[in-house]
DNA sequence: GGCCAGGACACCA
DNA sequence: TGGTGTCATGGC
């Protein structure tokens, strides 16, 4: 399959899911910075617990940058224990703030509106910010085209025979990013679909039941 | 009580 | 470069 049947194919899968499910329109979040603090938060962990984080943070005054650039580590994570990790997560944050507020004069805008490529590496060379974390920020707060691949991603391109079982996180990415539009608003109701249908029919069990996508022709494998 | 959740990183071979 | 342990709470 060439790449024009290639990215027809991503495009059907999209088609479909929002068909099913219609647009999600996320990320779940008022500014860029709490998507900054949510993309940090939910690393492996469930949004719920997310979400009993960031109320707390805002019950305790701590929702913009300024507030969390001048919050100790020791302060912030019995605020953020809730969202799991909370130490490592309080220090990640942490050290986010101190990088903007160092190198960008805490110019939170400047900072994201950087060209995607230097934006993302910048990201990754953060503690506690890896290719997934990046991604989503660079997506859902700086508004540029990068996919984002997380686990629901590739459980449901692996379990649909699409993707190999060992692919890394960049290939993946890649596989999107080479074959789909660099389209902002795909990019993110393609994630959040994927998401979505991840949570109802492909979780950690080795089945997908009643899976909107079961009945899909074959994709030419990634990778 | 066990499994799982919108990862990242240090360490080791 | 690939595998493994660690970080940790909370819902089901």
């Amino acid at each position: 399959m060439n790449l024009a049947g290639r990215r027809s194919s991503l495009l059907q899968v999209y088609k479909t899911l929002l068909q099913v499910y219609g647009p999600q329109y996320w990320w779940p979040a008022e500014t860029p910075f709490e998507v900054i603090v949510g993309a940090i938060l939910t690393q492996n962990t469930a949004w719920k617990n997310v979400e009993k984080a960031t109320n707390a943070l805002r019950n305790h005054g701590l929702v913009s940058f300024q507030e969390l650039l001048h919050v100790s580590v020791e302060d912030l994570a019995p605020v953020i224990r809730s969202s799991g990790y909370y130490n490592q997560k309080a220090a990640k944050l942490k050290a986010f703030c101190a990088h903007v507020g160092n190198h960008w004069q805490g110019n939170l805008e400047a900072f994201l509106e950087q060209d995607l490529h230097q934006l993302r590496s910048e990201l990754m060379q953060l503690r506690g910010i890896g290719p997934e974390t990046a991604d989503s920020i660079a997506l859902y707060a700086a508004e540029k085209p990068s996919f984002v691949v997380d686990v629901y991603t590739h459980r449901v391109f692996f379990r649909h025979g699409w993707v190999p079982e060992q692919l890394s996180y960049d290939d993946l990415r890649g596989f999107f990013m080479d074959c789909l539009p660099r389209d902002v608003s795909l990019f993110k109701e393609y994630h959040a679909l994927l998401v979505r249908v991840g949570h109802l029919h492909c979780r950690r069990q080795p089945f997908c039941t009643g899976c909107p996508l079961e009945s899909f022709g074959p994709l030419q494998q990634a990778g």
